[in-house]
DNA sequence: TCACCTATCGGCATAAGTCAAATATCTTGC
DNA sequence: GCAAGATATTTGACTTATGCCGATAGGTGA
């Protein structure tokens, strides 16, 4: 069926690696309240979410959490027209743990850059 | 207990980040063949496993992952003293795969790098 | 004998993320 | 009035990668 069988199933393809959504959904939490659907709607946005847009229920799921966490506070919002929605707020916690969240990310970048320099390096014949 | 509570449980300490344990091993594995207790040794020494030492169970997994998919080769090799060990090689689909990891890195180090930008963005007072 | 190093492996738990689907409100067109 | 579709949230089952605990086994040195 596949013309050339590719890696689409090996980790190669990057399926496997971390979405990284907690910290951009409070990315897009810190510059001020949104409710769970427009999340979504801006994550899709992303350029590292347009090969794989996020999963609604994943974001639902995160969202959760982050409540029970305390890192985020949510309240029941009516619209005059449309469903209810939930407002997600980044609490103060929430504040510290994106605090870490940056010092992680930088650690990880950094992280990822040596491990592409490890797989650039090739058995050098030795002059 | 703790004088400070921290974020040591949260995602946020990046625990959960994927390892790319993999990729490591490839790259390790593309400098010339290796038995798994080496790549062990060797991957200790690497920068982003000082922090958090790769999981024993975890390399020998991969390795026997990547034999399955045919990304290496592995023989048993006996040793004039010590127990008998496998030796790991690259195979040509071995190294197909590390270029297909090579491009998903660089994508997924830009990935990083907006996240970190994104976190980085405040609400600015329109000025 | 005991402790320790080398070397590999199985079972179980967990966290992130995916897939499928249920529920509910409102708008628009017929 | 009603069906279709957008908005909006949630539940449950599942997959996959990874991590922890421990088992097994040979060799070395005290």
């Amino acid at each position: 069926m596949k013309e050339f069988p590719g890696f689409q199933d090996c980790p190669c393809s990057g399926k496997n690696l971390s979405r990284l959504l907690q910290p951009a959904v409070m990315a897009l939490l810190v510059q001020g309240p949104l409710h769970g659907y427009r999340i979504l709607e801006l994550l899709k946005e992303e350029a590292m979410f347009k090969a794989q847009p996020p999963d609604q229920t994943g974001v639902y799921k995160i969202l959760k959490n982050m409540v029970l966490d305390g890192h985020v506070s949510c309240n029941w919002e009516t619209q005059d027209s449309g469903p209810a929605r939930k407002l997600y707020t980044l609490t103060e916690t929430g504040l510290s743990c994106l605090d870490q969240w940056k010092k992680t990310l930088v650690d990880y970048h950094s992280s990822v850059a040596s491990i592409i320099t490890l797989l650039n390096r090739k058995l050098e014949p030795s002059r």
